[in-house]
Order: structure tokens, then sequence, then C-alpha cells
DNA sequence: AGTGCGTTTGATAACGCTGTCATTCCAAGC
DNA sequence: GCTTGGAATGACAGCGTTATCAAACGCACT
């Protein structure tokens, strides 16, 4: 029986209704007779009748489908992260995610080339885009161009037309930054990332912050330049770990630029934590796969990837005016990678945490 | 002008030729006169026509779109390079990508029936399925009812029906334990992995023969069972390090689970590779992240994916009639996680490798 | 019974393309 | 000049839905 070839037609003869009721029906649209609803829906499982999107699509001027636009694929576990949660909120609202991933070419076309790429020959009710791609005029413009809805993942700067979701960054790096401190740690050195993200900053500032709140002066010698990539931490913490006074804690931007910083260490001979403490900023997969694992902050990526997502649909679905902008805590990951500093405070101050 | 609304009916207006001769042209379809598509392309590209694909399916009883089946989203890595090899080929090819992730959800319902459901509910010209999910007979069977071409990576067996690409586990696993007894190892541990995976069986396999072909007994203490995860690999290796006679060498059947093997080293205050040596298998972005890093094989994720992935598009295009069946091989990656046993034979031995 | 009005239902025209098949074109052969 | 046949082109009917608008229905109120 339900061959899956049925078309609207069938399911209109078997039910005694005119197609139209039965797409009425199909669609949950309103001023359907209960009992014609009824009759319509078992003509339909019985048939075994799935709507065909291709002539919904022509028919309705929507595809059900929204795109899913993201530049690096080498972000550890954060971009898999993401396309979880963005797909648990499309599977649930009928919708289909297709996957535009927006690599740079060896051709010399940027990632933001590729993006326009994308966004020009796929059509997509509405597109998700992530950092840093979410910051890019180029990108953003077309899109308003063409009308599609766009959520933002970890963007800037929010504006009023696209729904945004984002860490709260500035307080989690805060919060990383008062636990080292409160440990006795007054050398903490500070791994960036990628200046193209929003969340580079905010992370920077909460550090920042953090010793201005606790009068201990910025070193700007410890302050390093990082990628988000495991190769800039590793190179960043070398550079850190040989100085003629070397930081007692590092904390960087992201995981995996803190696994670079732990695989330093090792290849210094310094052990973690004793020797130093290294602190990240995610809870990514490799967090807690270092040695010892990664103290950090955790970033809820699949939720916020679904709810922005039930952002997007609802707003596809005229369900919200304004788009929502939301901000999800981080919450300390305390794990072996950080501990008090070897050369402390007296040990009455180290056991305040 | 380049405004995305224009429809063919425009284009053959402008360029003064049918609608038919447009499609034709649109398609790289053959007899038409060189001079008439040079001037359908010019009008398309001054009025910036693209086809609308909902009609194009429509008509032509086609989606040009491929969907990717995966069950497990936490094999660290793996997945996602597999995602990028999948689309770089549906890229060039003009086919879209749909992610259809088929985690077991908290229902009761397997990762079967929900990958059952996504192929019965969505339209997709081809499947790409990831293992375990590629063996599975009962999604397989769907498949073909619907006669829904198919493609599978790393099946464990291969039929006259899909296109298959696979590694040279077995031979890699031999390469890998050979290395290890090359550098004198003689008691090498064996975690397994997942028993879905086709895979594991093969690089199992392919350790047992290694001993085998070096008159070394395989002891059965030293097999482990493991389900390709981190933390699986972390237990094994905990109770294979607690043995009385422990091994001098572990080889995991993938990275994930090494780098649990070397957690487990560390927990013990084992060190790698002095008083183990850690060997895993798959070159995966973990690999380069362990302290030591590790030492594996590298298998090509990528360009498996892809070369899958055009073999599939091939086969919907009628270009080729057999299905294709691939074999990649995996050179091994030596790395500082394995090296000579402390306790080991003679160093002129030693030197070998 | 008649009127009015909101609810339910249906007939029919798109939606933008491809498939089929008929027609036109043109060069070669007589 | 007149066939002939393959290459080039076009007319038109779908493809399976949704949108529009008109018609039928049902109920409350005169």
């Amino acid at each position: 029986m339900a061959s899956g070839k049925a078309t609207i037609t069938d399911v209109a003869a078997r039910a005694g209704v005119s197609i139209k009721t039965v797409s009425r029906v199909m669609n949950r649209e309103p001023n359907v007779r209960a009992g014609t609803r009824e009759r319509v829906r078992e003509a339909a499982t019985a048939l075994g009748y799935e709507p065909n999107p291709a002539a919904r699509g022509l028919a309705s001027r929507r595809t059900f489908s929204l795109g899913l636009l993201y530049e690096n694929p080498h972000e550890f576990g954060y971009t898999q992260r993401t396309f979880e949660g963005v797909f648990a909120n499309c599977a649930s609202a009928g919708y289909t995610l297709l996957l535009l991933p927006c690599g740079a070419d060896g051709g010399g076309a940027s990632a933001a080339d590729s993006a326009l790429h994308l966004v020009t020959h796929t059509r997509v009710d509405g597109v998700i885009l992530t950092a840093p791609l979410c910051d890019d005029g180029r990108v953003l413009a077309v899109l308003r161009e063409r009308d599609t809805p766009t959520a933002r993942i970890a963007p800037g700067t929010t504006d009023g037309l696209s729904c945004t979701v984002r860490a709260g960054d500035r307080e989690a790096a805060h919060a990383v930054t008062e636990h080292l401190l409160a440990l006795g740690h007054r050398r903490i050195a500070f791994i960036k990332g990628d200046p193209r993200h929003g969340a580079s900053a905010a992370r920077f500032a909460g550090y920042r912050e953090a010793l201005q709140a606790n009068s201990t002066a910025l070193d700007a010698a410890l302050i390093a330049e990082g990628q988000f990539d495991f190769d800039s931490g590793r190179r960043a913490a070398l550079a850190l770990l040989n100085l003629p006074r070397r930081p007692t804690a590092i904390f960087a931007a992201n995981d995996d630029m803190a696994a670079g910083a732990i695989a330093a260490a090792h290849a210094l001979g310094l052990a973690v934590p004793t020797a130093v403490s290294v602190a990240g900023f995610d809870d990514s997969p490799i967090a807690a796969r270092t040695w010892p694992p990664l103290c950090t902050a955790r970033q809820p990526v699949f939720e916020m990837a679904a709810a922005v997502t039930g952002d997007l649909i609802a707003q596809l679905r005229g369900e919200i005016e304004e788009p929502r902008h939301r901000v999800f805590d981080c919450p300390l990951v305390l794990r072996d990678s950080v501990a008090a500093p070897a050369t402390s405070l007296p040990a009455c101050q180290r056991q305040g945490t």
C-alpha cells in the first residue's frame, strides 16, 4: 500500500473531498471540519501519501529548507555541534538542512565569495550564518537585498533584522580569569582568538576587566595573538613560556589553542598544572581529551544553535515580529589543567578556592 | 538587472528563441547550434537567470540533491571530514547536500529507525550511507525498494548494487603492528572498535595476521573491547596497563581510543612512549593534539568521501553501469607516541627500523 | 419561512520547468 | 530543381502542489 507514490488527488478521491481540502489538512490550515480532517488523515496514511516538496515549492514559492553557512571546518568539534543543534530544530519543524561550507578555494576566491555564490545559487527559505561569516558586510548585504531571513551565531554586533545567539563571552572569560586569580595566579597570560570573530574581543575584554577588578596590572608581554587553532596556540604558548619571567597560568581564548598550550608545556618539560596552569574556552570535545583535562568555560553550542534555528523558523512562519537576540551563559568547568601556582602566596590563601 | 527573479520565459524572449531551447542550453543538452547557445547564454547572464530548482524537480522528477546519512556525531573529526569530502563533489556537480543525522532518540527509536524515517520522508536522488548504517539490512532494503541509488562509506561487505569506498584497513593495521614488532615490541595489546563497523574486524584481522606472520603468539588477555570512543579506549587501556604482565605497546583501532589510552597511561604515571607505546588509526585531528602526538595510519577520509560521491553522481547520470568499489591506502604516520620498548631486545635488533 | 453572515468546501488557474513529438531547416545526393 | 534525412527548434501538455475566488453550507436571528 504505502508505496510513497500516491498524490494528493488519490488522497482526495479516497477521502471523498477536493484536493484543496486535502491540502488544507496537510498544511494544518484552519476551517476544516474535524470529521473531514479525520477522514483525510486516514486516507493519507492508508495510501502512504507524502506531499511532493518540489510541487509544494513551486506552488508556494517556498523551499522548506534552511542553509547553514560555515567557513571553518577545522574548528574542533564546534562546527559539528552546531550542525547537530541546527538540525535538531529543522527536523522537528519539517525543514530540511542544506550544508553550505564556504572554505576559501585555491583560486583566490575568499570564503565570503564562496558564501555569496552559495547564497545566490541555492534556494533556501532562510540562512544561518556562523562566525566569522555572520559579520561579513557583503554577505549580509546580499542576504538583505534578497529578503532572505537570516540567523547569526556568535556575531560581533546585532542589528534589527536578524535573529542572533551568542555566548556570554565576556562574563565567562571574566569568571575564568577570576578563578585563576583566586587560586593565587598573578602572571596570567592570554592567547587571543581569531580577530575576525566577535567572540575574540569579548573574551579578551572579560580577561582584562577581571584583572582590573582585582587590581592586577595587565602585562602586554603576556598577551599573545592566536587564530583559534591548535597550532597557533602551541606557538603562542611556546613564546610565552620562554619569557624570562614566565607566566604561571595561560588562558587561551578557546580549547583548541589551550590544547596547543598544553602541548607546548609538555614539549618544554613543564608539568601542567604544577609548573603552569592552562585554561581554555568552549568545553569542546578536545577539552576532555587532553592530559591533564582542560579547565574551561562550557559554551552550550548545541543549545545555542537549536535556539537560534527555532527563532529563524518562527520568523519564517511570521510568528515573531522583532528578531530575537539570545545570550547563553558559559559555566566554568573545573578540570585538572588548573591549580594554584607552585611559587604562590601563603597556603591559607590557596585554600580559598 | 540581475535580480534573480527572471524566468526561463524572459530569457527565451530576450534571446529570441523558445523556452525549450533555453532549457536545452541550461542543461547542456546537445543539438543546439553554437550561435544559438551563445545568444541564450548571454541573455541568461544579462538577466541574472537562475533555474528554479522546484520547477525543475517537479518537471523532471529529480531533486538534484543527495542525502548524507550518519549516525554518530561524536566520532571525532571523522564525520566532519566526510561532510567536506562529500560536499566538495556535490557542489562541483551541481548537487545540493542534505544532512541527515540519525541519532537514536530518547524515545526508543534506534538510529536505523531514524534513518528509515529520513529516507522515506526526504526526497533525494541518492543517498550516502556511513558506517555503521551502511550495513543495516533494513535501511538498505528500503533504499533498494525505492530504487534510490546508494553509496556506502566503509561498509563491511560489498554488493552488486551500491558504490562503496573503504580503507585498506587490514593492510594498514598489519603495517602498524609490523612497525611495533620491528621496534622490538612483543606484548602488543589491541583495543577493538565498535563491532558494528566493518572496519573493526578488518583492523583486528590485520593486527592478528601481522603477529602470525612474525611468529608472535596472540595473547587473548591483551585483546580489549572498545567502541571507537575516547572513554572506552581509556577504560580498556586502564585495564590493560594494570595487567600483571603489562603490554609494552597498545594499538587502538582508532585515534580517539588511542587518545584515551594515552590519557590512561598518564593517569597511571606511565610515560608514553618510554613505558608504553600507543598507536592509533585514522590520523584524525586528535592524533596531532595528544601528547605525545599519535603514531597512526592515515585514512584519507576526505578523498574517500569525495570519490564515492563522484561515483554516486556518475551512477545517477547513467555514466557508469556497474557500481565501483574503491579501496584507499592508509599510509603509516610516524609520531612520538611509539618507540622501542625500554626493556627490549639487544640494541642491534632495535636499529632495524 | 426568510435574511444575513461566517464557516466550510471546491473549481480552476497558476507555479516554472522538462518531456514528447511535430515541425522546420539545411546540406548532400540525385 | 527535387528528394532525403539528420540536426535544430518549437508548441504544448503535463509535473503535484498552493492560491484565489466563488459557491454551498449552516446557524442565528427576524
